[in-house]
Order: C-alpha cells, then structure tokens, then sequence
RNA sequence: CGCGGGAUGGAGCAGUCCGGUAGCUCGUCAGGCUCAUAACCUGAAGGUCGUUGGUUCAAAUCCAACUCCCGCAACCA
C-alpha cells in the first residue's frame, strides 16, 4: 500500500542546450521526469515539474553568427522545437523556462549578488589555454600535441593562449561542505557516480572562472557591464527562476529545496558540485537529490551524425505512438545504465507486453462480458481463488510498483506489474470463463468480474508510463476521472458504485493494437 | 599509469552496494486452450556468471591482478 503524501514535489529536467534540434536522449529524460511527475500527482503529491532550454553561451553565439542572425533569433527558433518535442511526448511540465527570459535574467543576477556579498566572488585576471569548443581552460600540463604539432586540449579541440579579465567563485572555501554533502546517502544516484566525484573535490578545488568577456550573449554581470556569466551560473539558476527567486514566493517556500534534478550522467559534476556550492554561497539549501541517467544508445553504438543514426524522437513516437515509446524506455533500460533501443527492439517489447499481454487481457475480458453478460455489473461474492488473484495484483499494483517507482527503478517496478498480468492471464486459462458459461454461468459472471477489478488496479498504476491508453482503458471500465489515484486504489467501494450507477461495458476496442515493424527499418535491421 | 562504463544459456538484459538453490524478455522445441489483438497457458532444451589467484563453511556478488569490448571531436542527455 502506498501512503498518500501530500507534500509539495519539485522535479526538474536539465535544461536542453538548443544548439541542435532534440534527439533520443532529450526525449528520453523528458519522458522519465514525466513518469516520476505523473506518478507523485498520483500519490497525491503537489508536484511542480520543470524543463526548458538553456540558451546563452558561446556556442550559440557563434552558431547564429555563422547563419547570419541573431542569437535571439535562432534559440527562439531552436527552443520551439524542445518545446513542440515536450508537448508531442504528453510531458506534463508546468513550465517550460529558457533562459533569455527576464525573470530568469533577474534571478541569475540575485544569486550573483548574494554570492558576491558573500565574499565568494572576486575579479582576477585569467590567462591560460582556451578551448572555444569545450568552453573551459586547460592546464599546460592537460594539453595534447596534434598531428602538425599544434597544441589541442585532452578532448583534441584547439586551444588559444587568452588572457581575461574574469569574477572567480571561491569554489575552494566549499570543499569540506561539499563532501559532507556527497556523502550524504541519497544525494547523488546512482551510488556509482558518488565516488567518482568524492574523488574529484578530494582532489582539491579551484576555484571557479564565472564569468566572460569576449562575448555578451549571456546575463550581464551586475555591476560589470562587460562581463557576462558564465553559463552554467546561469543555467543552474533556472531551477530557482522558475519558483519566482529572488521573491519571497509562496513557490519558494513550498517547492525548494527541489525534490530531483534528473540530469545526464555527463552533467553531474556541475549539479552536484558547482551548483551547491553556489547555493550554499548563496544561503539557499541544497536539491535534495540529483540523478545521473545513462545514456541511450542506438543498436548499441551512439547516435551521431558521422555515423548517419541519429534518431528524430518524433518520428519514433509517430512510428509506434506515444505511450508505446513512452513504455519501452522505462522498461527496457535499467534507469541509471546506458540502454539501448533499436525500432525492433520497440516492436517486440511493446507487443510482447502491452498488445499480447496486458492488452489482450482487457480485451478478452471485456468482450467476454460484453458478450455473456450483456456489459452489465453485478455484485458478487469472490471465491478464494478469485480473492488470491485480486490481492496479488492489488499488491504488486499498490505496493510494488510505487515501491520501485519511489525508488526510480522503473524497469523492477514494471517487471512487478507483468508478473500481475501473467498471473492474470494464467487464471483465465484455469478458470476457462469459455467453459463456464455453458457449466456454471453464475461462476462465470464472478471471474470475469474479477478480472475486471483487476483490470483496474493495472490501468490504474500503469497511468504515469502509458497515460493516454490507460485513460481509455479506464474510461472503457467506467472508472470516473476523478478515481484513479492510487489512493483509490485502496477504496473497497468502487465496484459497488459501478454496480449501482448501472454502468455497462461495451463492446471493447483494443487498447495496445499491436505494432509492425516500419519497412525500413526491417530493411535497416536486415542489412 | 587520463576518466568512465561493460563482460551472466542463441540474442538483449536483471541480479553485484547488504555473499547462501542463477532470474527475466525474445528466440527454439514439445504440449494444452480457443474467450481474445495469429493472441493466452504449461513444460523442455540451453549458462564452469571474461581469466587467474585470494578471503570464506559458502563468491556472479567481497579483495587483488589480468584480458577483451565500448564511450570521452562533432550534434549531445
């Protein structure tokens, strides 16, 4: 049973880079901040969910000077289509934030100011090896000789000499604080990824260039005209801009600390080091959690250009449908590890286990009673068997799964629903209802009305992963809108007030059709 | 000594933190059922859990060393 809380839930994407439209592992993120943001609603938890696009930066600088217009221009451009690939996917943000915004713009400089009065900022000149690309300095000693003996940074970027007047954060005040912190069981998931950053800050920390003077598409430094921040000041800020900081809001007391930042393994660092530290500068408390996912992978290899596979996460959700797609990531990747998925690997997972299995149980059920029993509801006294399958799918409906799913392991909580499917299932083919119905038709009105109970509780937890084709499916069982919570879960009352009210099943249309393999693909997956 | 991830039946994975009969999906084979979306149910075959050594009554799981694979330029979570 999964306690009702009510307490405020505050849940965030990292915001996307719009130097390139969305692609698998935005879609990916986006999809799992969503289950967890859907599945607290249905616990009953207020919850605030953010995501966004970060949009100042060198990077985009340079891009929209190369095509010719404004950096304005082109993250207006860029940012609709993170925004358009939310909305496609259902994922139910409250806001979608970007960064060029004005109140993000205030926010950024009010953290500014209270990490200066601080004491934690301060103006220094800063020369050394620059890389444009990775936007960061590299120690002499870090740098690499390229094949015409020119110097490259370890990532084998270019690297020029610059000298820069630069603001430096006194990351290096912060380093006993930090580890505390990491330490803290919970803070930093997966564990895996919790010594590697003990190890960095053990290493000892420098302190951090913060800002920027040889552009300006960024948040001006208050005070210092020419200076623009750093991005990643700027960028952390959003989770605090879209709460109304600096205000006193009502949002501010409620949802901050943030419950979660979900962020890509690659961006752990600044979440977890750089970002409370800036906080705890700032006098502000520290996210609760952050989570490093892993990456997706296509067939195994990662998506790039040069490779000729990178996935528009749009056409896969045209190609299988939304909640499909939806399921597929949370089931088929262990959520943490890299996963990965190919278009038949979609296709078996979501025929396997939404059409043959789940779906295919609601319409054998349904049509049934439909069928035999002219869509009408009675009430009636289950057997022991018929109590044994309710109360293993109710267990696995409203304890294992929130468990899991508390947890952010979706893929066991998932697993628990399909064992409840199968043990549905198995208890049709015992109970044979086919069979009944010439034998003992009062029996078989009481098993397919068990399995009707049944139905709901799966549809029921399964809302945060297939929200859509879970609202039809309750719809078809006449589940009111307003009682599918998983508190509702645990109301005895439900059946007897479908009873009642006189609902009717009709004939039903499968919920989870199954799915082909596209043309291509299978010529793709052939070669 | 750059950093990190991985190696588990034919394929893809879980389990490894907190040692104790090796689990899931797909695939294969055999059988059952016919309500249902050519779906469902049962059973079977198939694994020295990368290698070597150590700790232990007991190791896929802990320790040490080693081998191999994959990311770490770009778009990028």
């Amino acid at each position: 049973m999964v306690e009702t809380d009510s307490a405020p839930f505050y849940i965030t994407t990292a915001i996307s880079y719009p130097n390139g439209r969305p692609h698998i592992g935005h879609a990916y993120e986006a999809i799992a901040a969503d289950v967890i943001a859907r599945f607290q609603r249905l616990r009953g938890r207020e919850v605030r969910f953010q995501t966004g696009t970060d949009e100042h930066g060198l990077k985009m600088a340079r891009k929209a000077a190369e095509q010719g217009r404004t950096a304005r221009d082109l993250a207006d451009e860029m940012s609709f289509y993170f925004r358009e690939m939310c909305d496609a996917l259902d994922v139910s943000y409250d806001r979608f934030i970007r960064t060029v915004e004005d109140d993000h713009h205030r926010a950024s400089q009010a953290i500014w100011q209270r990490m200066e009065a601080a004491g934690d900022l301060y103006l220094d000149r800063y020369e050394g090896w620059y890389s444009v690309r990775d936007e960061a300095y590299y120690d002499e000693s870090e740098l690499v000789e390229g094949e015409g003996g020119e110097k490259l940074s370890p990532q084998g970027t270019p690297v020029e000499w610059t000298v820069e007047e630069s603001w430096f954060f006194r990351l290096s005040r912060y380093e006993q604080p930090l580890l505390d912190l990491l330490r803290t069981p919970g803070f930093l998931e997966p564990a895996s990824r919790r010594n590697e950053m003990i190890a960095f800050v053990e290493q000892g920390l420098r302190d951090l260039s913060v800002s920027r003077t040889s552009f300006d598409w960024g948040v001006k430094v208050p005070g210092s005209n020419d200076h623009v921040m750093y991005v990643w000041v700027d960028a952390l800020t959003n989770y605090l801009t879209g709460l109304g900081f600096p205000d006193d809001s009502e949002d501010m007391r409620k949802y901050w600390p943030a419950d979660l930042h979900l962020i890509g393994k690659d961006i752990v660092r600044f979440h977890t080091i750089y970002w409370p530290a800036f906080l705890m500068s700032a006098d502000l408390p520290a996210p609760k959690k952050v989570f490093g996912h892993g990456f997706l992978l296509n067939r195994g290899q990662k998506e790039s250009k040069s490779l000729g596979n990178v996935t528009d996460p749009l056409d896969l959700a045209d190609a299988f449908g939304v909640d499909p797609l939806r399921y597929f990531l949370l089931r088929e990747v262990a959520f943490g590890q890299d996963g990965s998925y190919s278009p038949e690997a979609i296709v078996t997972r979501a025929n396997a286990e939404l059409a043959n299995s789940f779906g295919n149980l609601a319409q054998r059920t349904l049509s049934m009673i439909a069928k035999n029993m002219d869509g009408h509801l009675e009430a009636f006294d289950p057997a022991e068997t018929d109590r044994q399958l309710l109360s293993q799918v109710g267990d696995a409906c409203s304890r294992e799964l929130p468990e899991a799913f508390e947890a952010l392991s979706f893929s066991a909580g998932i697993e628990a629903w399909l064992r409840a499917i199968y043990a549905c299932n198995q208890y049709v083919d015992e109970q044979a209802p086919w069979a009944l119905k010439k034998t003992d038709p009062e029996r078989m009105k009481v098993v397919l009305q068990t399995l009707f109970m049944a139905l709901r509780d799966l549809a029921v937890a399964i809302q945060p992963v297939v929200p859509t084709r879970a609202a039809s499916l309750l719809d078809q069982l006449g589940v009111p809108a307003d009682q599918r919570s998983f508190a509702h879960l645990a109301d005895p009352d439900w059946y007897q007030r479908l009873v009642l009210a006189g609902f009717t099943v009709g004939k039903p249309t499968p919920i989870f059709p199954r799915l082909e393999l596209p043309e291509a693909a299978e010529a793709e997956g052939a070669a």
